[in-house]
DNA sequence: GCTATTGATGACCGGCCGGTCATTTGTGTA
DNA sequence: TACACAAATGACCGGCCGGTCATCAATAGC
């Protein structure tokens, strides 16, 4: 798995490139603990003791992975978004699809997938903690909310090139397409299981919508402008 | 001021209703200090003695007025919402506008307004706390969520009986008209100043979209099945 | 001016928790 | 069995902070 490599490349710790033995599992065990830890309680909330105990390890041995409390928190981060962040790159390189397919097909899957995830609790997060990190919040923006709109801003113009979309809004601000995504984490997040919200059918409604403002209906012939 | 009245009536402390003399604007300082102290730096990260030195008090008379910490938290979100409430009331009575002209003219403002007000403050301090504080939580959904999507429906209703609107995905999910706003001010909270959005500008030209796709537009003279 | 009452103070306390480190336990090598 | 060294432990410490309370100050009534 290269998402293990990963993780290892983050947590590093080890004095140099020579961690050999089998207790390497480590890291990854106190990084689920502390991610569960931090989904139920926060940052400042959760204690480190509660972390090592769930990890089933003492506090001190946490301590010689992550050097504070805080790099814990950057890693666990980290350890859910990069591998979310590959799966997204790959699916963009499927340029066989046009834009209706592609917003009806990999991205709304992705979108609907993401209130379910660990990356429900990683947004929160960083609503939460962001403004007490400021570094995280910078390494945050530049490898994933930036890269997405860019994705999603090619994707768009992709489709009114294509004659699929007209000109719109759309194109200033991809920022459309994640707003629902974002309400479904942010409602989940605070309301459930009080008060539940159907969000893969209202994703898929609100694209659905947007999609129909700006699509082109293939008209009885009556040549436009284009 | 109902507002002030409202706001004692939440912080109200005093043994009973006798509560004279002058010094009484007390529980309000000590609520915007705790305001602008939440809002910098989270709710535990925030030393009640920095709410008392802002406040210009000193920390006991704090415990004079709030029986904890928490309360003092509570007072604070109450503070901000009430007002905000009565003055979304207000606007719902005026039936003299149709349902597009309500949503393009008062809704927007309100929406535009709430990225920019300490609403925006009371919102990120809602997903980062709401779990810690379950009552809070359910007072904030009813007294707020479900009022103001209450509201939305009705209007969309009134639109789709009027023959504005056709019927849509949006009369299930009023959450649309929400979305755009509570990106806003996750975005303005998490990432500005670094990444600017023009907020006013996004919300409106989501808004404009959705109103694009479930408008119906007078056709030329084509009776159908209404 | 005197006193009762209430507004206001801030030193203090008790407990908690992030982080350390001296020590122990386990593993591989010979 | 013995040794070396890494893995792992948890008692401990220092500082911090929510909350208390003995005390003081200002005002009102007389």
């Amino acid at each position: 798995m290269t998402a293990e490599s990963v993780i290892w490349t983050i947590a590093a710790i080890m004095p140099k490139p020579k961690f050999r033995r089998r207790k390497n599992e480590r890291p990854q065990q106190i990084i689920r603990a502390a991610l569960a830890a931090f989904a139920e309680k926060g940052f400042d909330a959760t204690r480190v003791t509660d972390v090592a105990r769930r990890a089933g390890v003492s506090k001190g041995l946490l301590y010689l992975y992550f050097r504070t409390k805080e790099e814990l928190f950057k890693a666990v981060i980290k350890s859910v978004v990069l591998p979310r962040l590959e799966a997204l790159s790959v699916n963009v390189a499927r340029t066989d699809l046009t834009a209706t397919e592609f917003l009806r097909g990999p991205y709304l899957e992705f979108a609907r997938e993401v209130p379910r995830s660990p990356a429900r609790v990683l947004v929160r997060l960083m609503i939460a903690e962001g403004p007490k990190h400021p570094d995280l919040t910078a390494w945050y923006w530049e490898n994933v909310v930036a890269r997405g709109l860019a994705i999603l801003r090619r994707i768009i113009e992709r489709g009114v090139a294509a004659g699929e979309f007209r000109r719109s809004t759309i194109e200033d601000y991809p920022q459309m397409l994640v707003a629902p995504v974002l309400f479904s984490v942010v409602w989940t997040s605070v309301f459930s299981p009080h008060h539940i919200l159907d969000t893969d059918h209202y994703i898929e409604s609100h694209l659905e919508l947007l999609l129909e403002a700006i699509s082109i209906k293939p008209q009885p012939e009556k040549a436009g402008k284009s």
